[in-house]
DNA sequence: GAGATGTGCGAGAACGTTCTCGCAAATCTT
DNA sequence: AAGATTTGCGAGAACGTTCTCGCACATCTC
């Protein structure tokens, strides 16, 4: 009776079966150094015969590369971050060789701090990090000190000298209030979605993560540009949750010269807006007018199709690995901050008030 | 000048800032054998005071248990159960003290076999898989005899001895169709996302995915069950890509019979008809009903809501993860199907034909 | 045909942990 | 107070690789 390892076969399994060293059948199978291409082809045949298959984790503790990055991300689902910006590493990184460990932090910074600590527990080459606060940034900055390489992505860092990659959000939002203004709108609302606050509210958070505060400072600009009255705008900072959002979105609809259209900072608001338009049977288009940042398949599906400010998702978390596997190849790149063009996709959601006035309230006065 | 480490900090050099050995730091640090209370502390704020992080490499190296899994998963965003799967599988693993290292197939078999092998090239204690195929599936058994923890999600594999955790497509379905019915709609049509055929057809491919299967075989029991003529019913097996679909949605409506109420398999093809049904200026729940699988945030938003079979999936992705820590830690658990119960959510895009049964065309006749 | 060069391969160390074993000192027995 | 037990700790092996070094032998050179 044949003895029955238990164990999976190792390199010294191999090279028994071959009648070789160590040595040498790890040069066979991993083709470097000297050896015979008749031994080659011997060791190869084992390794195949025995069902080798090499232990990366040894592998890795001798190279000190794991060929692993880890991705800390917030896993949302209604804004389609998330998945796209996951497919797109893990499809980017798999392409150079590299696999992707993922942890969730749910916006939380003492979750982040704990999954950053862990992936680099298990020997990470880099990560590719979605920052959850503004501030207390300082794990951050001294992984950086220390040598890690890292890229932020969807949200960069005030004065600080990592790469981030990004999108240009403060653009995207103020062509978004041009167009709406060349449309007839004159009264318009912002909507914009807000981490760490209690329900909604007027006043402007204390912190806002970078590309909140560029989506909210490209709608301000974008109105004045088109001498937008400040009475005639409205906003209103709110708590990401279904029932908070369509409170707001109300109390949005029951200001006493209500908006003719809202903007809305992402899809979870977007959805709150069509929500509470459809309960109160207003038309998007015609009774309200809508446009948000992010675009997504049902967006363009449904009727009226969501005037949208798109951001191109893939693209950047295809840079954010390319300028990690770059950092990790060659240290000490200098910090880089990308930022990617977004692009407004015109549908049917804003009514026309130029051609149709009689939709704007304001008219009949 | 002191000399300066370009390398991390190991064990050792806790151990000589303690003033002790390497054993001895581990076992202050690991909590384990026979340390004096006060050589616990030493080592621990020795430790702390040259930001020693442990190697988990090295220490899954001589444990042979990484703590980490491998989620092999098609990686489809409209159907959202890429997102909510990884999401509940991530944060469940977490939960559990493992990380998980996520590659996407792409419904590709080979990609799905390079993919298992390069996890297990890492070790990884089990796997999550999302089978990419009916038929070739003798990498997983072989995995399975192997002794590999394996649980399959979303999809099962006929006759074999594999954990799987599914959903009850076949009830959902065909409760779908009993609620059409009972609406008084006697025309229908289904439209089946399949992978691997070339643009639509009636005829039924020879190997479905367990998942769709389910679904096509509870439409037809569905009707059977209302007594539905099988000449008042049509389908299409349709390749899951945007322009195909809306031409096999408009194939389905240019009959000339054309069906009252459309399924569909998925929201890929739910999208196309609303996108086609828009462009021919049809309402949806009026001119023509339509019902989906899988339920998602702006189905509900949208007026009108789409009904919809509703899927468990954060309940699917928890259940695999705690089977497999169930079989990692102790092997040789019986295989088990677990099959989840779906939830039909009525809304409002099934016309109602009993009440209104002007909308029915065959009304006139 | 003797030194120079080249080829193929094995021995052993190293990566950073954990854990078994054994030894000395301290504490407990009666 | 002398043996028995407990306590604390260090030496060294092990996990599965890769890689440096050196040795023996074959081939070249003139």
């Amino acid at each position: 009776m044949p003895k029955r390892k238990t164990t999976a076969p190792t390199i010294v399994d191999v090279a028994a079966k071959a009648g070789v060293s160590r040595a040498t059948a790890s040069r066979a199978l991993s083709g470097y150094g000297r050896v015979n291409s008749a031994t080659v082809d011997m060791v190869k045949q084992a390794a195949e015969a025995i069902g080798y298959r090499p232990n990366e984790l040894a592998r890795a503790m001798r190279a000190g590369k794991t060929k692993t990055i880890g991705l800390v991300i917030i896993a949302d689902f209604t804004n389609a971050f998330f998945d796209r910006a996951t497919k797109s590493i893990v499809d980017a990184a798999s392409a150079n060789g590299y696999q992707v460990l993922i942890t969730n932090t749910d916006e939380d910074i003492a979750a982040e701090r704990a999954a950053i600590e862990t992936l680099l527990e298990k020997q990470v080459d880099g990560l590719i990090v979605v920052p959850s606060s503004t501030a207390l940034n300082d794990h951050l900055d001294s992984l950086h000190r220390a040598g890690t390489p890292l890229v932020l992505i969807d949200r960069s860092l005030e004065g600080d000298e990592l790469t981030s990659v990004t999108t240009n959000d403060f653009i995207g939002t103020s062509e978004a209030v041009r167009h709406a203004a060349a449309l007839g709108h004159k009264r318009m609302a912002f909507l914009i979605a807000t981490a760490g606050i209690d329900r909604f509210q007027e006043n402007r958070p204390a912190r806002l993560i970078s590309s909140i505060e560029n989506r909210v400072d490209g709608y301000l600009q974008g109105a004045k540009d088109c001498g937008i009255k400040s009475k005639a705008q409205s906003w209103l900072y709110c708590l990401d949750d279904p029932k908070v959002s369509e409170a707001a979105v109300a109390a949005l609809l029951d200001q006493p010269k209500p908006p003719t259209i809202i903007f809305t900072s992402n899809n979870d608001m977007c959805l709150a807006v069509l929500k509470v338009a459809g309960n109160r049977q207003l038309a998007i288009g015609r009774d309200i007018s809508l446009v948000t940042v992010d675009d997504s398949q049902w967006a363009a599906a449904i009727v009226p199709g969501i005037t949208v400010v798109a951001r191109p998702v893939e693209q950047l978390g295809q840079i954010a690995v390319q300028k990690l596997i770059d950092e990790m190849q060659h240290p000490g790149q200098p910090a880089e901050k990308i930022v990617l063009p977004t692009e407004l996709i015109a549908r049917q959601s804003i009514a026309n008030l130029v051609l149709r006035p009689e939709l704007d309230p304001d008219f009949r006065e």
